[in-house]
DNA sequence: TGGTATAGTATGAAAAAAGGTACTGTAACG
DNA sequence: CGTTACAGTACCTTTTTTCATACTATACCA
């Protein structure tokens, strides 16, 4: 945690969001459904087993997720988004639009830089 | 860049603002005035030369920032925030006060456990 | 003449994040 | 009886990010 009480918030947010598959997971989680762990690894094809453990211990940690663990053989483990997860939605809806944005104008960019190297 | 296009605008976003560093130079410059490159260094107490280099040269390739070198000696350099990183303030105030509440939350938390243990 | 301020660059080390592979136990399926 | 599915853990390596320190050139000030 930071001294500067400003970064500290940021970097709070910042903590619960960053990580290269946990937008992705709140996202998938935010749909509403619970999913199970292989079902997360399903829709997340290049994520190895250890990072989803590890993405999702820490967001369980931060109670934005909840899991659910069923005591059957073979285990059934359920993720789901929590209510307070549910508070992130607006967030990373604005991300996710802004960055759709953003590829965008880069991809409108480099036709550009294309269009005028070919001329 | 990844396949999938979803993880993509995440990261396209995310890859904007996160960075140690990133929220806060982009906050301060967002309060309007250009900053001169010490002046920047004077309100992030703790970052390195280095770091603000970096930083400030991968916010101006996304074209987040404006670098303005007025050639004097010695020299002077502002950095303003540009009409498009004006389109990220809402995204980083919604953070901030995520952040903020976040902080809170744990905040209150932690006192609670404090209390029950010295129950 | 020596110190300060400016805006950096160069180099190497350390820390953090992510990845790769192998392994666990049990049940159902063929 | 061998294979698959489930939800992980253990161990080690690689990649990425950040940090620390020294260095540059020039002008101004005392």
């Amino acid at each position: 945690m930071q001294k500067n009480p400003v970064q500290c918030q940021f970097v709070a947010a910042l903590d619960s969001i960053v990580g290269k598959w946990k937008p992705m997971i709140l996202y998938h989680l935010l749909q509403g459904e619970p999913l199970r762990f292989n079902e997360l690894r399903r829709l997340l094809p290049d994520i190895t087993q250890r990072m989803l453990t590890l993405h999702l211990r820490e967001l369980e940690e931060e109670e934005l997720v909840k899991r659910v663990i069923y005591p059957q053989i073979p285990p059934k483990v359920e993720y789901s988004i929590t209510e307070y997860g549910k508070s992130l939605s607006p967030i990373l809806e604005s991300l996710h639009q802004w960055g759709a944005a953003h590829v965008e104008r880069k991809r409108l960019k480099e036709a550009k830089n294309e269009q005028t190297e070919t001329d």
